[in-house]
DNA sequence: CCGTATCCTTCTAGATACTG
DNA sequence: CAGTATCTAGAAGGATACGG
């Protein structure tokens, strides 16, 4: 495995560590994960609908909430079907498909954190 | 780019999502993200009074309240010298450092998204 | 040095009812 | 269908003081 430092320096560890931080903000909320999850599990946009039919025990407030911030953020597109009754769709934007990786990386230490709990072989 | 979904069935999907924001519920708190990063950039655990001093802002209830959550979830492991005066060492466990690979995505993924704020060229 | 204990403020989330 | 508007409870975070 490489080493996941940008530099040894130790003044720059710390300007990374704090950027890193910082923009990862925008990843939390109760609901931002599952939503991009969601997005990326799907080939196409999702409706408002769809996705409140896909997390159970979220609200609408704050599934409209978390899906307005995410995409302040950049991070999922809104497109709006000027219809009636109106449809609404959202999708990831490209940097939230850039975070594709991040999330396969992310899921596969959920697996063996999981592993680890049941202390079984799921494989 | 591999194709991040584990299954297209929609059933096993949402299971998948699930099981994943319920794990990576584990690195929710506004301190847990700079601790991780920073035991990560470092060769070596880390006392308590250097991971105070190299993470601004923070308080001691604060750092030790993330610490403590950290270690009963199995990530940063905390080693008591018993000397007088006191000396603790925090470092990561094998599961913590398994976090490497999710990381560094998620730095990577920052620094793109720090370049698109700015719309500049960094590299 | 490495914490605990208290108090206080802010922020988050959820329930519920309503609208174009 | 896709939201908005209120209200409220509780959690999270922070300031400060103290203790082994």
């Amino acid at each position: 495995m490489d080493d996941p430092r940008p530099c040894r320096d130790p003044k720059e560890q710390h300007a990374w560590a704090a950027t890193a931080a910082g923009t990862l903000r925008v990843l939390e909320g109760k609901w931002k994960i599952v939503i991009i999850v969601q997005l990326l599990a799907s080939d196409e946009p999702l409706r408002f609908s769809e996705l409140e039919r896909r997390i159970p025990g979220v609200t609408q407030k704050m599934l409209i909430q978390q899906l307005k911030e995410l995409e302040k953020d950049g991070i999922v597109i809104r497109t709006l079907y000027p219809q009636v009754p109106p449809k609404v769709e959202y999708s990831l934007s490209e940097l939230g498909r850039a975070l594709t990786p991040s999330f396969q990386a992310l899921v596969e230490w959920s697996y063996l954190k999981e592993r680890r709990l049941e202390g079984c072989s799921v494989a």
